[in-house]
DNA sequence: AATGAATGAGACTTCATTCAT
DNA sequence: CATGAATGAAGTCTCATTCAT
């Protein structure tokens, strides 16, 4: 028993060796460019054993892809269910999104240059994976949004809507910020991004 | 002087053509999967002759994304200088990158998924143009934002965070619709993107 | 009767320029790196046009190759035939060897290099001129050598052996300017040679 | 230890197997009508195995004349330092010359052909090492000259001109040997290259 | 279970040659 | 006759995957 638990965790422990080293790998030259032997002699092991973890690259890549994504999601809803509060749970989504930004910049932007989205035809799997765990992410947006509008924190609407541009807005400074790669941290537009959400940048005067 | 002018536009419509086909199938299947004999078997030409009209599958790819990005961005700024008021600006803005990403849903997939922007070391070409063009439109948007707050139809601020809110919402919009590929037009959403955007998401009573 | 002359003449000074261009073009690069499309290029004529006067690209090397080469035995036999004593015969067959090579550097680059001498497989066309001519020239040589015994000029031996000998010195000679390229004028080893060939290199001492 | 002394010793046997058939491929189309596969099909690999031991095939056709011209030298060197006096020395030198010619027709008409010597522009590699190589041979018989000189078996004169000399016609006898591929042993004609060489075919009676 | 050498399919690219204009 | 765009066969090289040790 005793042994055979060993065997496991050391099992895990190379395994997860491997995805470290892959998603390095992969965040750097993309799915196409990164090699099996690279991957498997910066992890330590020979090419071969990799095949012993992973069914092949396309499903190193995937599974990497997916354990990463649900840790990110999971971080960022255990984050926002900890507040109780409206406005802070949007301040958390925002911050929780960026925190995993600033900390994963080469993974993110792994995920937006999206290579290896498109692989063999049956490749769709890791697509239809992150698009997946999009719209249920969306769908959580778009339940804290109808929170808040039952608590009369927000204006009523479609709060699906609401959903979409919150994510986007999140999206969109992260995008600049790991363009430019500034000294500032991402952190500090927290509050400017869940100021505009809230409030628009219209002049009252002119409604 | 007729017969040049003959054969120039025949390399042209033929040049077409191709940048046609491989925008489909890059579209379709991402950089690295497709081949440059489909391209050339597609737009019912030999391998051999795309190498008179690119010099190798790279400036094919980079040559139709620029291409295709250029035409987007000076179109969607026509649409927007074309009109004087602010709101009608906001609007046009909104509008035009709705219409371009229903009318080129292949390409803007193979934008979002990014794929190719890795390519070989001296491949960042491609990856600096998009990012250059990005930042350019950018300016472009912050400076009606600049407009819009010396008339005061805008609330005086940072008119950059402004501009990469908005363009992060039409994204995450578009990006939405393209997933779902919905049979409602996107240009449907034009009114609710810019209300969002221009007043917020949050009751006036909450300020 | 004069236009078709004419015509004549002008095919004559179109093929005389290609295969002059050629010449260059296949001493630079050899066989296998030039291109018929820089040929006809540097020629003046489009690619097509070659093919009106040379079968294709291993026709056209073939007769560049041997009309030059009969050009150069013609060459060195006239000189040696225009002389009498046989020391001068001697003197000059080294010298105009000597001389061609200081003219036509570059084609004797290539023929060292021998480039092309092995063809397709019925390619042996040229490498079984090259060697015939080459038997044949051996034999004119063989020829003089055994003038010269006749008159008793030099010593009673085989006369093929004494040809290889200076045509091996001739070829060792100039093989060697050709790789140091010296400022010196190959010229100035002729009476070198052609001592050595006479009279040994050992110590009459020791015979 | 000894496991991976084996394994290197495996790794040794399957390179020499592969520059082998290289040679004899090589020997037989020259450098560019030979054909990866054919080479790895010959030596009973895949394609792919042979880019395990070279980098190319400009790498393994440099590999093969560069080791194998290695081998040449040496032997050539080590059979005349074995020698003591100085006639010996030369007669060894001519003898050790066609030994090589004898038992290696094929790289011998590889060489003399030169195929290969006109790589891609990096590619001067090679002929910079034979040439190299060559002058250093010609170093290594000007030597034996001077030697020759020293005590007073050879005339005085430039070593150097001597060692062209006899190289031009040890290289002169092989070549027409090769061309004609006699039954004869080449080395039947040692003995009548050295006394050429020493003696010289004029008649004393001319002096 | 780990290894890593061997595999071989497949992609890009070149260029001699043809043929419609 | 000249043109030169189109052709497409062929060759080099890469790299995911396998399998004997």
């Amino acid at each position: 028993m005793e042994k055979s638990k060993r065997k496991e965790m050391e099992f895990q422990h190379r395994r997860t060796e491997i995805l470290s080293q892959a998603e390095k790998i992969f965040a750097a030259k993309g799915f196409h460019n990164a090699t099996m032997a690279e991957i498997a002699s910066t992890s330590g092991f020979a090419t071969g054993t990799l095949y012993q973890f992973f069914e092949g690259k396309e499903n190193l890549y995937n599974i990497m892809v997916s354990e990463k994504l649900d840790r990110m999601y999971l971080e960022i809803r255990e984050s926002v269910n900890s507040q109780e509060k409206m406005i802070d749970k949007i301040e958390k989504l925002v911050e929780s999104h960026f925190h995993f930004v600033e900390n994963n910049v080469d993974f993110c932007d792994l995920l937006i240059r999206g290579e290896g989205l498109t692989l063999s035809d049956k490749g769709t799997i890791l697509r239809d994976k992150i698009i997946a765990d999009y719209f249920n992410h969306i769908g959580f947006v778009e339940s804290i949004m109808r929170f808040g509008m039952e608590i009369r924190t927000l204006k009523s609407g479609d709060p699906r809507m609401m959903a979409y541009t919150l994510l986007g807005i999140i999206r969109s400074f992260f995008y600049y910020w790991m363009l430019t790669n500034q000294d500032t941290p991402l952190s500090d537009k927290v509050g400017c991004v869940s100021d505009i959400f809230l409030k628009g940048v219209g002049l009252e005067l002119t409604e």
